[in-house]
DNA sequence: TCGCTGACAGTTTTT
DNA sequence: CTGTCAGCGA
């Protein structure tokens, strides 16, 4: 199955060796996905009878790109290896939230709150979660502000529980109330945050649950790759995993890419790997060869590194030579008279190197650098405003993650006007006048006017509203929209072809704007939408706006997840790791850039004892710079060739003037002439050596869930909205019912499925458990309604279905389907029944609707079809038919039979949407039925015209 | 050349 | 709040 010839000697003992703990230091650009993805493929092999197991295996990995990356290249190992959805890959937090909530039934209904929601949580509940009795160490009657100081706090509790505390001292008891504080206001709401999460789950490892259990059977061996930025916190569930199941460890990284120390991350466990074992039962692996870069990028970088102590010791970092180095053309160091002229020079010199002749490999045929080649990587954003301009004064395309504030763009300004309008703080002209004010709108001001008016019904005074505390921010945003026919056609002016195309990237952005504008709002009544009345829920919205979003959403980023466009991209150095370019630009190299200087002000240290926390000074630096030097051999080593290091004194900036240390560093690199100095800005590459730009096929690998795939099938234009865009859906008080059927009944089944027979005492804790509606408001005239509903219709399905119950064989069971080498489908299903004997029984998979989805919908069929599919991988089986069963009505439809070609049509049909992505081809579905019956989007389509559709409200 | 003083400026981000 | 640096006096 896997072919060992391809892979170098020592990533063949990487991969081969089975029987010891593992440590792969892999130096940049050594094969390290490639070499995990080979080594689990040979132990799944059966040739080389192991008799491991998909489920055998975990391999945690820093984020979920890189488990997308890992995944798909052990699919692309393995072939038609079945059950691999069994395999857990991804990043810690996700299994630890995945295995509590396959634990601990009570889990099921909560939500994780990200970085803006948590902070909204805390500002929310200032008065009970402990924020208070946070205080100065300097003065103790001082303690953290509200809105102010949330950021400070939110840090100081992650660092209470993902850190290690000093031996012989503890937390003084302020803070630890806080920390009681904080977690039980979070769990009393059912949200977690990140580290919750993995405490919770060390806790129940640590317990003889069936979670430890099911580690003890089933866990073989524990891969976790870039180990160098674990924290104490992860490193603890790390052994304790290891502990339960005996397991082999696979640890993978480099001690010198460890660049996120103070985000809590800890050297020290690659460093000191070795000494957790017994000698004979660990072994070391070095990937010493960097097939990524030329020899000259290596040398460059490991004479710069090798000026750190605390490190691996004898490491090498030899290059391929698959890259061949020229030396005084490919590395160049240029210092400049000022920012300006540097900034300048960075422009020229891309204008220079595009056309340039590149091979990836030697046996290729050249192609000519193009700008999407090039990579600008930055220290701090607060670079990228100049070189921005001046890239523009060139003409040179780029992508970076943003240099307006999002607040700052008109459109997002026009947005934010309907609430300071509803609030009185502007009038209609005023709102009228930031509408008509977008650049190239085509919006009429009549269609404004009329959405003007509409929005009286929405005054929070009038007594209509006033009673109804379910006001949603978010509705009124989309009906706006939807009144004054804000279409993306009518941010399009095409005079002339070249102007065209400018344009419709120009409308792009207006609706990505618009988009995260709708994301803002979401960010705000999930935590807020049941608080409050209209009219203070209008106000806090805007006094969040005022006060606290600057700070929290410090750019808007117009970055397609699909595609990559030919551009420069312009990123900071920690967003680089793990990718390469052929050409890399470092500028700004002066001292107190980078390395930066040590950062002032109030911080957490002022609130928290620095003498309690274990090696506390990683979280602010240390005094040799090795954090920073670490970050610009990160830089360095992105490059596969060309490398262009800039320097100029700022004008504006005192701090900025003295060249950076490192430089020095550099040149003091025993080999001669590096880097080679030059100041002058002429043409370094001869035109006759150019060809025609060509960017490198990037092809990005692709998840798609179902309800993803349901937007696409439905209508690609929606998919466009919700996915590219980030248009959210309006909140309701109703939201849950559909989750918490679902959830009594995976619990149910679950216990079925054990031979567990529930009294009627049990049944309804059962469903008080996993009842919940998150934005239920303070009017209770719904709750009970709601709470009767779920209850009956789930005790009735219970007596209904007691015989079918013995028939389960999956519940809840994951799957995943590879459509080709880039796309995986992924799933869940909620149930699958097997009748009859051995050796003739039939198999039916089963989705459960409630009575509000739209459980007829031949979409429904398409989705049971996908997991059908899904089903087929795991086991290697046709299911004989599929199933909906609506909820509310108790009544289950009758199976219908699935056939081979249904398997076929839904494959194709998923191939086709993508194709549609790739392409992007967001086209609207052209069926005034489809549009008119289920399309809330169609408030911001223009078929709303075509078809003259009012939508509902 | 050293020490003092005042003015100035002010990260990185994933889960 | 505090690291950094230019300017100043000795």
């Amino acid at each position: 199955m896997i072919n060992l010839d391809s892979f170098s000697e020592s990533q063949q003992e990487a991969i081969t060796t089975q029987d010891k703990h593992l440590r792969i230091i892999a130096c940049a650009g050594s094969g390290k996905t490639t070499t995990v993805a080979g080594k689990v493929a040979y132990l799944l092999d059966p040739v080389n009878g192991f008799g491991i197991k998909p489920k055998n295996i975990i391999a945690f990995t820093y984020t979920e790109k890189a488990a997308g990356e890992l995944k798909n290249k052990i699919l692309n190992n393995v072939g038609q290896y079945r059950g691999m959805a069994n395999m857990y890959i991804g990043t810690i937090h996700g299994w630890c939230l995945k295995s509590l909530q396959e634990n601990e039934y009570k889990y099921q209904s909560f939500s994780v709150l990200d970085d803006i929601k948590l902070k909204l949580f805390v500002d929310k509940y200032y008065d009970v979660i402990g924020m208070k009795e946070v205080t100065k160490l300097s003065n103790p009657s001082v303690s953290l502000r509200r809105f102010i100081d949330t950021s400070l706090f939110v840090r100081i509790m992650d660092i209470v529980r993902e850190s290690e505390v000093r031996n012989g001292v503890h937390f003084p008891s302020n803070i630890l109330k806080a920390k009681r504080q904080y977690k039980e206001t979070l769990i009393s709401k059912r949200y977690f945050d990140f580290s919750m999460i993995m405490e919770k789950a060390l806790e129940c490892l640590e317990d003889d649950t069936n979670l430890t259990k099911s580690i003890k059977d089933d866990l073989k061996y524990l891969i976790v790759d870039e180990y160098q930025d674990v924290n104490p916190l992860q490193e603890k569930l790390i052994n304790r995993l290891q502990e339960i199941s005996n397991c082999k460890l696979v640890v993978v990284g480099d001690d010198d890419q460890n660049i996120y120390q103070w985000r809590g991350s800890n050297n020290k466990y690659i460093i000191n790997f070795e000494n957790k074992f017994d000698k004979g039962d660990v072994k070391t692996i070095p990937l010493s060869v960097n097939f990524r870069s030329s020899e000259g990028v290596t040398k460059l970088s490991e004479t710069l590194i090798s000026n750190n102590l605390k490190r691996i010791p004898d490491k090498k970092m030899e290059s391929s030579k698959k890259q061949i180095f020229e030396r005084g053309n490919d590395i160049l160091y240029n210092r400049y008279e000022d920012v300006d002229a540097e900034n300048d020079g960075i422009a020229r010199y891309i204008d220079d190197i595009i056309g340039v002749k590149f091979k990836e490999n030697d046996d290729e045929e050249p192609r000519g650098i193009a700008f999407s080649d090039i990579a600008i990587l930055l220290r701090t954003w607060n670079k990228a405003g100049s070189i921005v301009e001046a890239l523009e004064r060139h003409n040179i395309p780029y992508i970076t993650a943003g240099v307006n504030q999002l607040f700052e763009m008109d459109e997002v300004q026009a947005a934010l006007g309907i609430f300071y309008y509803l609030y009185g703080d502007i009038n209609s002209g005023e709102l009228k006048e930031k509408w008509l004010n977008i650049p190239h709108t085509k919006v009429s001001a009549d269609k404004i006017d009329f959405a003007i008016s509409k929005l009286s019904e929405k005054n929070p005074n009038i007594k209509k509203v006033k009673d109804n505390w379910e006001y949603s921010l978010q509705d009124i945003f989309w009906n706006f929209l939807g009144d004054a026919e804000v279409y993306e056609e009518n941010f399009i002016n095409n005079t002339s072809k070249d102007i065209e195309l400018r344009s419709k990237e120009r409308a792009e952005i207006v609706f990505f704007n618009l988009g995260k504008f709708s994301q803002v709002i979401n960010d705000f009544e999930t935590i807020n939408f049941n608080s409050t009345s209209p009219s203070f829920h209008l106000f806090s919205f805007l006094s969040f706006i005022t006060y606290v979003a600057k700070d929290y959403y410090p750019e808007g980023w117009l970055n397609n997840p699909y595609k990559t466009p030919n551009a420069v991209q312009i990123m900071t150095i920690h967003q680089s790791k793990g990718l390469e370019f052929p050409c890399v630009i470092v500028p700004g190299l002066n001292q107190n850039y980078l390395p930066s200087k040590k950062r002032g002000g109030l911080s957490e240290w002022h609130f928290l004892d620095r003498n309690l926390i274990e090696e506390q000074s990683r979280y602010e630096g240390d005094e040799d710079k090795e954090d920073e030097r670490r970050l610009l051999y990160v830089a360095l080593t992105r490059s596969q060739k060309y490398l262009l290091l800039t320097q100029a004194p700022d004008l504006n900036n005192k701090l900025y003037k003295k060249e950076s240390l490192f430089i020095q560093e550099l040149t003091n690199a025993k080999i001669n002439s590096f880097p080679v100095m030059i100041t002058d800005l002429k043409h370094k590459f001869p035109d006759s050596d150019k060809i025609e730009q060509k960017p490198k096929e990037k092809i990005k690998n692709i998840s798609l869930d179902f309800t993803s795939l349901k937007d696409i099938f439905d209508c690609p234009y929606r998919f466009k909205l919700i996915s590219v865009f980030g248009f959210c859906y309006p909140l309701n008080q109703r939201m849950g019912v559909g989750k918490s059927f679902h959830n009594c009944l995976m619990e149910i089944h679950k216990e079925a499925k054990k031979g567990v027979l529930l009294s009627a005492d049990e049944l309804k804790s059962l469903i008080d458990r996993q009842t919940h509606f998150p934005y239920l408001t303070k009017s209770k005239q719904l709750t009970q309604p709601l709470l009767d509903k779920v209850k009956n219709n789930v005790e009735e399905y219970y007596t209904d279905n007691l015989d079918e119950f013995k028939n389960i064989e999956f519940v809840e069971q994951e799957i995943q389907y590879k459509i080709d080498r880039n796309i995986l489908v992924v799933g869940r299903i909620d149930l699958i029944k097997k009748i009859g004997e051995s050796g003739y029984y039939e198999t039916t998979i089963v989705e459960f609707k409630s009575d509000e989805d739209n459980a007829d919908a031949p979409i429904t069929k398409d989705q049971l079809k996908l997991y059908a599919l899904g089903h087929r991988e795991l086991t290697g089986e046709t299911a004989n038919y599929i199933m909906t069963y609506v909820i509310g009505k108790n009544r289950p439809k009758t199976p219908e039979k699935l056939y081979d070609n249904d398997l076929e049509e839904i494959q194709q049909k998923i191939k086709d949407a993508v194709a549609l992505i790739r392409d992007e081809k967001f086209v609207k579905t052209d069926v005034s039925k489809i549009c008119s019956e289920n399309c809330y989007q169609i408030r911001l389509c223009s078929n709303r015209i075509k078809y003259n559709l009012k939508p509902k409200r």
